[in-house]
DNA sequence: TCAGCTATTCGGTGTTGCTATGTACCAGTA
DNA sequence: TACTGGTACATAGCAACACCGAATAGCTGA
């Protein structure tokens, strides 16, 4: 989409992956197909191997090998206790943050 | 807060500080002042000061100075015809993401 | 004089998403 | 066999942005 997207991605990416692994376990090439289904046409493959990493890094998701048909074997993350709970962390802070741009878009008009 | 809102900042900020100029010109230490108020807690002043500079250097805002009776002169900022046009784009790129990820929230439940 | 509030500026840092590229596995096809 | 294309992951370099810390400067009251 653009810049502004871009911009407003970073903070709020981190959160939507692990919103979809709250949902289901999923492998990195699936969330970016999937994301670009949703109309974020632009997210680049590499922004979410390397989100991936970082999460794995931090302890909030499990990782699995499973062998594909198709190619090479995926790597299937799925969202433990901890990423749990920063999951509704992340949910309070989105909640407080779209609350006050709500009321400031209310206020403009 | 946190880091978690340090994060999503990144890209809504400079939205927030034009929803708030478009309702009336303001100067930086006032924004400051008004963010903490909302709740913002930790925004830091250099933070407002510099995105100031980069929306002023990108024609959005037109500024004026204006002689304080407490201080150095204000640097009073306010909302151009890009400028609005900006925002209301910016409105459209923040609907788009607000939406899908309060559908993701539902979705998660 | 000095502390404290008002008001702005700037250099350096860390995090993040994008770009571009590379690797690798497999199926279909000419 | 060689080539194309889809699947799947990884990574180095870059730009943007918010934070931190410190500096500068004007004014007021103790």
């Amino acid at each position: 989409m653009g810049k502004l997207v871009t911009e407003m991605l970073k903070g709020t990416l981190e959160g939507i992956v692990l919103a979809i692994l709250a949902g289901r376990p999923a492998y990195g090439y699936e969330i970016t197909a999937w994301l670009r289904d949703q109309g974020f046409s632009d997210i680049a493959e590499g922004t979410i191997y390397a989100l991936l990493v970082r999460i794995e890094q931090r302890g909030l998701v499990d990782v699995e090998k499973v062998p594909s048909e198709k190619g090479p074997p995926r790597k299937v993350y799925s969202l433990n206790a901890q990423g749990q709970a920063y999951l509704e962390e992340f949910w309070r802070t989105w909640s407080f943050l779209a609350e006050r741009l709500e009321q400031l878009r209310e206020g403009g008009k």
